[in-house]
DNA sequence: GCTTTTTGTGTAATCGATAACACAAATAGT
DNA sequence: ACTATTTGTGTTATCGATTACACAAAAAGC
């Protein structure tokens, strides 16, 4: 095992101070064109690399970014992820992934972990029902940035990245009404929840300005689970006057009552139509393709990585970033009357 | 911005010297029971948090370990880290991640990138057409444990965690065989590639252990798109003795060949069997649930990352771990003639 | 009672790189 | 020609924790 070299190797090697060494190596202007080369060559030849624990103790900077989120195995989280680390990765910055299980005591364990690896900022996606920022305030107190992403708290000093549910839910209801649907229940999960309160008002605002009137017992809360998504549309189904579409905040919820609704012979879309949202694998690769609201995920993960690499160039000046995304309606057949090709 | 506590800070407060508080926290036995506690409490009072990056740089110990593979978004893929995470992060250790693109070059980098970062070990799944071992060999000589998992190269002191795809495959094969099904084709992907082989190989054997005779024009090679799966049972049922069966070494494709054969009438799971491979989440959402062989990624992921534990724990002895996962065949409808509920 | 061992703590080097400060030599300015 | 500046490099402290070595005081051994 081949000891590493260090400039202090080098410096021996050519009868020079490590601190010239360091200054050839970072292109001090002060160090003559002469000694660069030279120091340069030997570092080469030497097989030199730069001891990044020694720079990250002397700087304070670890070139690494915390990146915490529910679970790494949920579609819109790996791709962000992807996207954070195609983004990252280029400009030296590592990548460490941290999973909260939607657990507010582990998220702050993390974030206290994080901030103990000294990462140079945190990109998270917080806990479901996380309500205590205490630990999220720490962060910026530390002049850490930190940047949300889809889901969300308003933190004086910190960023985030979103997607405009609002638009998502309003576009996918307008749609809804466009294929003829007047009577269009909506599929919510926790209207508690920021991102799902803001499909329900985009939902709700699209029924209003339509002239529609909006009707409670068309809103069924519900688990992201096929099973949910059956029961929800049974129950939906059995009301004296049925919805004729479903716009749901889940595509598992739309699937559910897809696989409902076909068991009970209504035909889709010529009797009833489906969008879901967030565009899973699976929404296209149904013999009926189930339409959604695309949530442009690994554009989510740049684009906040964006922000962390615009914060660190910026110095102490700390910016608030809201980058709202846009949502892009995918329109297949679950919903297409009229002839609508994808 | 408050000022991080060092020892420094304790022992002025103590006034005792910092080498002393060191060996308190560290609980050396030398250290008074007195010195101990009080260096504990003034630790707690002035919110004392050990500096990891000064115990890195002293040990060059860096407690992260590099995940490198092909691309985060993938299902396969994304499971597997989240076990690793589940198992790596209570032990004190973050995991970075980094993405090849498949890319044998951009492997190269990523590895040299880790080395530099000093990660104390690298688990990696390898690009498809690595074929260099140059920049693998490289960790090893510097004592950083590497650990394989599904797709590796045989390099002596690594590990690895893998699936028996043989064995998949093999019994996917012989579930068709019970099904009636005398005329199975194979969807590979490419029989280059180590797991793809093995895929073939099981099945081959399956055939071979029946007294099946195993016909070439059966095996086509394909990417795992539902395009290619539709084209490739296309060119299947045009041949004049056409199968009765697929098995395919990608979900995709067993996809896409169903959508074709219930296209052009053909009745499944009565007329013709599909079994796919992976597990894909689609495959269970689909009204025709398809058949698959999973591959336990969780548990590959924290089988993984116990095997890096193990090397930590057991000092220099190098111990080369080769573990095989059972997959599990998942008999759903595209298979089930006989009445298997799931 | 005097040597030996144990106990508890201080001193100082180390991990590797950086940078403030210092200083001689070379160059420029008038 | 003499001061002022620039150039190039060395000295040394620093980031924060660990640890080999040293040493006094206390305890144990005979």
């Amino acid at each position: 095992m081949s000891k590493k070299t260090t400039i202090y190797d080098i410096a021996k090697a050519l009868n020079i101070t490590a601190a010239t060494v360091s200054r050839a190596l970072n292109n001090n202007p002060r160090i003559s064109e002469d000694t660069k080369k030279l120091v340069l060559e030997t570092a080469e030849k030497l097989n030199y690399k730069q001891n990044r624990l020694a720079l990250a103790l002397k700087s304070g900077k670890s070139k690494n970014v915390g990146v915490v989120l529910p679970l790494i195995n949920r579609n819109l989280f790996s791709n962000v992820i992807r996207g954070i680390e195609e983004e990252l990765n280029p400009m030296g910055y590592n990548v460490i992934i941290c999973q909260t299980h939607d657990e507010e005591k582990k998220e702050a364990d993390i974030i206290q972990n994080l901030l103990d690896a000294q990462v140079d900022g945190i990109i998270i996606s917080i806990a479901r029902y996380t309500k205590n920022t205490k630990h999220l305030e720490q962060i910026l107190k530390k002049n850490i940035p930190l940047i949300f992403f889809d889901r969300k708290l308003e933190i004086k000093g910190s960023s985030s990245v979103t997607l405009d549910d609002f638009r998502g839910a309003y576009e996918a209801t307008q749609h809804l009404i466009e294929q003829g649907c007047t009577r269009i229940a909506h599929f919510t999960v926790d209207r508690s929840v920021d991102i799902y309160k803001k499909r329900f008002d985009g939902y709700k605002q699209a029924l209003i300005n339509n002239g529609i009137d909006f009707n409670e017992d068309y809103v069924i809360a519900l688990e992201s689970k096929i099973e949910s998504g059956k029961e929800a549309a049974k129950k939906l189904m059995a009301l004296k006057n049925p919805p004729d579409a479903i716009f749901s905040a889940s595509d598992l919820g739309a699937l559910g009552a897809i696989q409902y609704l076909r068991g009970i012979g209504i035909r889709i879309p010529q009797d009833f139509c489906v969008v879901g949202f967030s565009n899973e694998p699976f929404t296209q690769f149904m013999e009926l393709t189930i339409s959604t609201v695309d949530q442009a995920p690994i554009l989510m993960g740049k684009t906040a990585a964006k922000v962390f690499l615009e914060q660190m160039k910026s110095e102490k000046v700390t910016i608030e970033r809201r980058m709202v995304l846009s949502p892009s309606l995918k329109i297949r057949k679950s919903s297409s009357r009229t002839n609508h090709a994808e």
